[in-house]
DNA sequence: AGATGGTAAGTAAGTACTTACTTTCAATAG
DNA sequence: CTATTGAAAGTAAGTACTTACTTACCATCT
């Protein structure tokens, strides 16, 4: 369906920066998508009209009709377009990758709870567009599941997982701990942009937040070196490693 | 439908659990509003008609109009009609009154979120609806919010700062401790009841859940007794009393 | 001149809500 | 022990308006 009409005879250089009444295909085919989004995530599919979104394109609703079949087809381009493109996770891994490679925890999890923390922040418009959607169970909230969150459990997870053979954190099934973090991290996405905007009950920047909850998780998961209460985790690991290279390097 | 003439003439005595086909109005209006909840839980406010609330509850649409005025009134009868009614926050003061009492810490916050995470589960349809009428700006979410989330707050933040006087937990924001317990908890069951229902990523029991994020937070806010890294918090509480009687009694 | 960007003015199927009317039923009067 | 009555429970068939989507027709670029 993408059409794409560029250079047909003519040799040169679409004009792309003119900002003309009429637009090219691509062009306004994109504009519609970001007021779409914009749109869809104040007022939910259902409770956004296609009149609507022509208005605030600045054209007809015929012209919604003519790039995209249906308002569902719409709707699924954005889904579709945000899921893949805004791939907040290799964001994330290109910004803990040194942390992780240096075993240092606290700027792992630091890393990741920002990162996420400041995206959500950006992009409240796509956190509400995905809570529509999944509570409208549209299908495609799955593939973001699959695709985004599910890599992110790996991710930590298996950085979990290494440091507890080094004896770094103590035992624990590792999903839980990724559960926990990203459960304080992103309940207070969401409280913050969704259920309490004037932060009422708790107002902290984000760097705060970031550094707070990965000092409870951190804490809440690492290996005790004092008073060990081993009753219950019965087992203590059998290779007692390196447990002093593995100290923390949290000088960051 | 069944017609059952009962005691037509017969003195007095109204016959109340008789399941007749025309119901004595606040009996009916009961019945809408319980048939509403399921499918505004469903489909949000904008997703569910008139006509379907009439059909699921067996009358003719007129007679929803004669009950509520206009479909918003009877969005917020069920809104109000629940954060009153559905009171979970009592459930757990009761709860847990007596583990506050002994200072088990444990048992404290294990208590509510065993509490939480069965109320949720039990009750996935009003969390849904919460979450349409969050997301759609309606304003009694303000009014659960405050009703709720502020006394849940209140209650466990005012514990940890207890413990924190008596030096079981660490110096910091009490509702810092408080966001992340509640993050874990409830972003554990958004995911099991609205994202992840299969449990792909992670199926463990309420129990276990409740269990296992308790040991993370508690670990995370103790106040240390050993090789105490005072860097991040510069002052060590004025008040350096009773470390040793609330040692923590996790005898449960 | 012919393809492409754009529109005005539809259409059929909903939507919330009303109106005018019928049925049921318990408390009374005869 | 009926018969009457009147209010409340119920309905069928609307109304006025909105919705997603179409059709037939311009306008403007190579």
């Amino acid at each position: 369906m993408s059409k794409q009409p560029i250079a047909s005879n003519s040799p040169f250089v679409p004009p792309v920066g003119v900002p003309a009444a009429r637009m090219a295909a691509e062009e306004r085919r994109l504009q519609i998508l970001r007021v779409a989004i914009s749109l869809f995530a104040q007022k939910g599919f259902r409770g956004t009209t296609t009149k609507e979104i022509a208005h605030a394109a600045g054209v007809s609703e015929a012209i919604i009709f003519r790039h995209f079949a249906t308002k569902e087809e719409l709707y699924s381009a954005i889904l579709d377009h945000k899921a893949c493109a805004s791939g907040g996770l290799d964001d994330i891994c290109n910004g803990v990758a040194g942390a992780v490679e240096s075993k240092d925890d606290r700027a792992v999890f630091e890393g990741v709870a920002l990162t996420l923390l400041e995206h959500h922040e950006e992009d409240t418009e796509f956190m509400r567009l995905l809570s529509h959607a999944a509570l409208e169970g549209h299908e495609l909230t799955q593939m973001f599941w699959q695709r985004n969150v599910l890599q992110m459990y790996d991710l930590l997870g298996s950085y979990i997982r290494e440091r507890q053979r080094e004896g770094a954190f103590r035992q624990m099934e590792p999903k839980v701990a990724v559960r926990a973090f990203l459960g304080m991290i992103i309940h207070h996405s969401v409280n913050n942009n969704l259920w309490d905007q004037k932060r009422s009950v708790l107002d902290i920047t984000n760097e705060e937040a970031a550094r707070q909850f990965t000092e409870i998780l951190l804490k809440g998961i690492e290996a005790r070196t004092d008073t060990a209460r081993t009753q219950h985790t019965g087992r203590r690991f059998a290779a007692g490693v390196q447990r002093t290279t593995a100290k923390k390097k949290q000088t960051k």
